[in-house]
RNA sequence: CGGGGUGUAGCUCAGUAUGGUUAGAGUACCUGGUUUGGGACCAGGGGGCCGAAGGUUCGAGUCCUUUCACCCCGACCA
């Protein structure tokens, strides 16, 4: 391609509102153009890099046997009546009628067109597993899309379902699927990390996401330093507390405590540590079709996980609940205690089973237990694992040490069980001629995120820094003065020789001056920038490499050959 | 969905408190010339229903009402 006749529309200034890097170089560099809120149109350079994902996608899908398919983008609303995820996605699916006046709404995902393609068509366990997908646009009215290509409403996504006759064969798919999608991102060149994910309330059996590690990351990880440990901060778990403070030695009694209402104070009255008091953390739950006010207790030291809270408690939503409202129900906010706690439904933590020596609340005011010994409940109250892991927690599985880092969500494999088989009917015959529903696994990927992933991964304060697999173009040959005829000629040779061998390569054939279209190459991110200056009488160009942003002196009789090696 | 903010040239923004020439700058774009190793310079030029609709006024980018869009913080996010 000719520099001159492309259309890549740089810029020097960023969109107003662009924070993340990737969204600042992606809209500078030509590559996207905002349309309306989360809605971006995608420019040849982009469109380029988004082929190249796609590619690596297709054939590591194929390797796997999965194959590709293409459900409408359009889906009937029926469908999302039948699955219930009507009221589930809410205001998220956009719908709209025909002129039927038939009601449809835009895929935000294909389980459910998905299953409705293969119910009836694929009838027995002998045409079982089955693995499906497709490189689709979905649509998702999200009430706040932000950060460019990394939260749209419309984005790309590799979506796959797979259908089996057994768990194990579905635990196996899982797996398979699991390392296809770590070689996609290593050959992307992303640093990325597969964690253990929450699976919410869809339930299943099981999922993992794969992380790509960078500090703009909406999610937090919680990864070990020694092993392959790593989970979402909202399922992460740690393992025995190495450290274990002095237990405070006291019979157990009751003990005025006038106006402590904290953990802090607690434990600076009583001269303890945190690790010995019971905090008491109370949420509204809110279910179905209504809402409870829930107690959750843990160890003072710990905090209480939001999602592993609503879990615990099967709800669908958990919010602040006020002091008010816990007066109303007769409990004593800051001095909530464990004991005989008959006000409110409650979960207690994990880490408080039999727990002793302990420092509660003794639901009067002004009063705390002390040398509390919480045995004596282990039967009959419900414990959770509720807590959130923190920096420095020991590995659940190794003896290493936990630490936190921020991650972008790129994929999420997921076991899904039967529950959409079942909801939707779709079963074949086993062995003994018996209706089964699928097990079923989804995979998603997010392939324009991924695009922005790259760039977050990969820039400086120049701009984009394109991996190999990722460039929108190989080389880009850069004739400093077009005047020239020596470099012009030399430019157009090395660009047909280039182009003779498949390269993708891009001739800089504009009337401009070096700095600007060195700028320009730095910021679109060519990996490498063939320079045909002013060494050029001398018998010489440079090739600039950008990761390294070194330039290095090459004679213009190898400089085919020096490129082909270096590619 | 709650709270806040902004809409003026392709882009980034002045101008609006106190209404009053022909609505500005930088950048980008077009022409000509000079320049040619790190986003050059000179000269000339094109480009605006000041988000939209109503209203007040002799007169509205500026004041009032309504509305739409976009952005930020939070909640939400298979």
């Amino acid at each position: 391609m000719r520099r001159s006749k492309a259309f890549i529309p740089t810029s020097k200034e960023a969109p107003s509102d662009a924070s993340l890097a990737s969204h600042i170089f992606l809209a500078r560099a030509g590559f996207i153009s905002q349309s309306a809120a989360g809605l971006y149109n995608y420019m040849p350079l982009a469109k380029r890099v988004i082929k190249k994902i796609e590619a690596i996608v297709n054939e590591e899908m194929t390797k796997v046997g999965a194959q590709e398919v293409e459900l409408s983008f359009v889906t009937p609303a029926e469908l999302w009546q039948k699955s219930g995820r009507i009221e589930k996605f809410g205001k998220e699916l956009l719908r709209f009628h025909d002129r039927k006046d038939n009601m449809f709404v835009l895929g935000p995902t294909h389980e459910e067109m998905m299953v409705e393609l293969i119910r009836n068509r694929v009838t027995s366990y002998k045409n079982l597993p089955l693995n499906l997908y497709q490189i689709k646009t979905k649509f998702r009215d999200e009430a706040r899309p932000r950060f460019g290509l990394m939260r749209g409403r419309e984005f790309i996504m590799k979506d796959g379902y797979s259908f089996h006759s057994s768990q194990e064969d579905l635990d196996r798919e899982f797996d398979l699927m699991e390392a296809a999608y770590k070689r996609i991102l290593s050959r992307l060149g992303l640093d990325y990390r597969v964690v253990e994910a929450d699976s919410g309330a869809i339930g299943g059996s099981g999922s993992k996401e794969l992380m790509v590690i960078a500090d703009s990351g909406e999610d937090t990880i919680a990864v070990c330093s020694s092993c392959e440990y790593g989970a979402n901060i909202e399922a992460a778990i740690s393992g025995e507390k190495k450290v274990i403070p002095d237990a405070p030695q006291a019979e157990f009694n009751k003990f005025q405590t006038p106006d402590i209402k904290s953990i802090d104070d607690l434990a600076a009255f009583f001269k303890i540590d945190p690790y010995y008091t019971v905090k008491c953390v109370a949420k509204k739950l809110i279910y179905e079709t209504e809402s409870e006010v829930v107690l959750f207790f843990l160890r003072g030291c710990d905090n209480l996980q939001e999602v592993k809270a609503v879990n615990a408690a099967d709800a669908l939503e958990i919010e602040d609940v006020s002091e008010e409202e816990l007066k109303a129900l007769g409990l004593v906010p800051g001095f909530i205690g464990i004991l005989d706690q008959d006000k409110a439904k409650h979960v207690i933590d994990l880490n408080l089973k039999d727990a002793k020596h302990m420092v509660c609340g003794a639901n009067e005011l002004d009063y705390h237990y002390v040398g509390a010994d919480l045995s004596v409940i282990s039967d009959v109250a419900y414990f959770a694992d509720i807590s959130e892991v923190n920096a420095g927690d020991s590995c659940p599985h190794c003896d290493g040490e936990l630490s936190f880092t921020k991650g972008i969500e790129v994929g999420h494999i997921f076991k899904l069980g039967t529950t959409y088989s079942k909801a939707l009917k779709a079963e074949y015959l086993d062995e003994n001629g018996k209706a089964q529903p699928f097990m079923m696994g989804t995979y998603g990927m997010g392939i324009s995120r991924l695009v922005a992933s790259v760039i977050e991964q990969h820039h400086d304060e120049n701009g984009c820094i394109w991996t190999k697999a990722t460039a929108p173009y190989m080389v880009n040959i850069m004739v400093s003065n077009i005047k020239d005829e020596a470099q012009m000629a030399a430019g157009e040779k090395l660009y047909k020789e280039l182009q003779d061998q498949n390269v993708e390569v891009m001739l800089d054939d504009r009337k401009e001056r070096f700095g600007f279209k060195m700028k320009d190459a730095e910021l679109i991110g060519f990996p490498y920038t063939v320079i045909i200056g002013k060494e050029l009488v001398n018998g010489n160009v440079q090739v600039y490499e950008r990761t390294t942003t070194e330039k290095t002196a090459v004679s213009a009789d190898e400089i085919f050959s020096y490129v082909m090696d270096i590619i």
